[in-house]
DNA sequence: CTGGATCATTGCACATAGTGCAAACTTGCA
DNA sequence: TGCAAGTTTGCACTATGTGCAATGATCCAG
């Protein structure tokens, strides 16, 4: 880990839990019964403070980002095979760190997947993810992050993790890391004609 | 059109009347300093009757969706070339729509890239059109709009779109069209290795 | 054209969200 | 020990967003 005062320390402790707090009021009461004063007290800390973690109450309910480990990083970084069998692996291992908390994960995933307002924080998620992504496949490549390429190639990626997530939440007992492996195998040949199968 | 009551009229253009109001104000002082209240006195119309119409003001900054004219739909469904291409035939059509309002719409896009908030509201119209065009693709293939295939052609597509549509917002004079061109051919062979030239 | 059904608009009251500011408190560091 | 830097909190305030009930406009059948 990186240098960790004292302060830091508790800071970084009392947002796991505000985020515990948020996460168990909602999946027990639902999002409309749940205000940032409730949260704030089950965290021990007062409003005003809340809102000097997050900016609006739904954004304490999703992981600030699921981390990709540096270790993974680096493999991924060194490996040479082909880019998207790589950069599965790699994002396989995100699921791997959450797996403690898998249930209020999934719990939560499956609640965004009912309202409108929990989509869009929940996509918000995704976007830093996507940035994280962008950033390592622009190593990768030995590009600029801001070029077309990664660029693409971490969007298409986030939204596949994106559809594989919205699978695992309301679905039949596959494990997240299976349905990100799929999502992420169907990208390769997405295009071709499977349609009119009577074609060269 | 559908069939239009003199109410149905009256309301779509209140509604119409709401969005101008919104974005002139907003492209004029900044999000942070336009109120609903303001929108709504622009407008003609109450601020109660302002949270008739859309949930949040934000909302009111964003085409409800762009949507896709009938007549390319039919077109596309009726196509036999590549699904890639013919996709980008059926998306490029949504901006010729928008034609008259380009420049307002690009405000807004460009305006979506630096405010957190607006970057949500952005990506839920984005969400909308994810999801009509997987009912549209799924309908072309055949197969049901839950189905994988179209589920994940669509994210990806969008995903595109989304990238297309930034760059065209910060863009150097390029049309909407051509970027949503570049961005969905570049979607074809994103994953060949053009990383190590000298590979087979 | 009249009367009632239907839907939209509005004002009012209210709970919650979210921010700016300054005072009190905690930790880091010399 | 004491000052610098950062954090928490209370307070006051504005804005967001919703429920409700009254009013007003549009539609339609007779």
């Amino acid at each position: 880990m990186i240098a960790m005062d004292l302060r830091d320390k508790k800071k970084s402790d009392t947002e796991k839990a505000i985020r515990m707090a948020a996460v168990d009021l909602v999946l027990d009461l639902g999002l409309e019964n749940v205000t940032a004063d409730m949260i704030a007290r089950k965290a021990g800390i007062s409003t005003r403070s809340f809102f000097n973690y997050f900016a609006f109450k739904e954004e304490a309910l999703f992981p600030s980002s699921l981390d990709l480990s540096q270790d993974a990083v680096d493999r991924f970084l060194a490996a040479t095979g082909p880019l998207l069998a790589d950069l599965t692996d790699l994002l396989v291992t995100v699921f791997d760190r959450h797996e403690p908390d898998r249930d209020r994960l999934r719990g939560i995933f499956e609640l965004a997947c009912t309202s409108p307002k929990l989509v869009l924080v929940r996509d918000q998620m995704f976007l830093r993810q996507e940035k994280q992504i962008g950033a390592i496949v622009a190593r990768r490549l030995g590009v600029d992050p801001e070029d077309e390429r990664p660029v693409l190639i971490s969007a298409v990626v986030a939204a596949a993790i994106r559809v594989a997530m919205k699978r695992w939440a309301r679905g039949q007992g596959r494990s997240a890391q299976t349905e990100v492996r799929r999502s992420l195998a169907a990208l390769g040949g997405l295009f071709e004609t499977s349609q009119s199968k009577g074609r060269a």
